[in-house]
DNA sequence: ACCTGAACACCGTTCAAGT
DNA sequence: ACCTGAACACCGTTCAAGT
């Protein structure tokens, strides 16, 4: 309740950053428009000026989840070491954290329900954290370490099992302490094949 | 407007099938518990009796909805040949086609928000429907088309991939007419490696 | 045992009015 | 250009009362 960190002209940054924080403490039921204004300290009907309605501010939620989910896909992989295994591991595990963090938020992400508008945005963002996959499959290609290919397609498939693995963490149906095995299950299977779970 | 399908005493069923339908056809966010009241032609405080509040109808759904998706897993499977490649397609095939039939519910049954209460049940659906995905897996090893390895950790990463692929496709991440050749890659890798994919 | 209906607090959205 | 504040329709939840 102490000075407001936006004392003006940045609303839409403080809503996105307050909804961003309520989303992964309390939830997408507790997230609502009025409680937002609120802790801005503007009038519930101020927001409108900046997002027509809720759903424009869960797409645009959406978007900076992808844009930041690129960001630390980036960096996991920029903080690995030379070795290929160890740096598809480290962005596999980076997805994981990321999941397991901002479990709503990544809820959000992959919602069916959005604006098209905004779905031109969104996918952006998307395609530019896959991206980051899509060089580590290049690199891994060129390097020898990987089987040529589309690297669309076996991009697409590795996306997809993290995606995966990352929706069994967080719907509670796997263990968190089985998570790190899975993921090292996955990226093994993905490197060297069927053999690699014997 | 006709007759109600349930005169009365099926209270219970009747809200769960409507549920799943709205579901279905209008998304999670328009279900509300008094439209369905109304649908049952009930009064608003009716539903009450029957869940506790609107999570407890959500988390009924989830778990219906991992009872149908292991009964269409399971006649996937049995509907499939003899080809061991071929039931494993069919399998994933069914996943996807329930992801895209259902994508709302798919959401809700991988919705981190669940009670403590329900979990179990929920819990026990689920693990119905993997032990779909687990039979599979053990007869592919006894079989010979799969490696050795805990059948366990081998289902859940085919679970995984499973999930992943169905995300993309409901997020619309990815084009439909690509989701055949995705499913096909994710088996293809799975059964014979990277080298599947060159 | 199951349902009704009034009540309460809250929400998203709209819009005329202010600065 | 941006925000206010009253208004409207709707919702989830509670609870005393009915049968």
């Amino acid at each position: 309740m102490a000075d407001r960190p936006y004392p003006h002209g940045n609303l839409r940054a403080a809503l996105l950053e307050q909804a961003e924080r309520t989303l992964r403490e309390q939830g997408l039921d507790q997230l609502s428009l009025r409680e937002l204004a609120r802790q801005a300290g503007v009038s519930h009907g101020a927001p409108r000026r900046h997002f027509a309605d809720r759903q424009a501010l869960l797409d645009a939620l959406a978007e900076a989840g992808f844009a930041r989910l690129g960001a630390e896909l980036r960096e996991a992989v920029d903080a690995a070491g030379s070795d290929y295994e160890a740096r598809l591991r480290a962005t596999a595990a980076a997805y994981v954290r990321f999941a397991v963090h901002d479990a709503a938020l990544l809820e959000l992400m992959f919602a069916g329900k959005h604006r098209e508008q905004q779905c031109g945005a969104l996918h952006d963002a998307a395609d530019r954290a896959f991206a980051v996959i899509l060089d580590l499959i290049e690199q891994g290609q060129a390097g020898g370490m990987l089987e040529r290919g589309d690297p669309e397609r076996v991009g697409l498939l590795l996306f997809a099992t993290m995606q995966g693995i990352a929706a069994l963490v967080s719907a509670g149906l796997v263990d968190t302490d089985l998570v790190d095995g899975l993921v090292a299950d996955a990226i093994g299977q993905f490197l060297h094949g069927p053999r690699a779970l014997a």
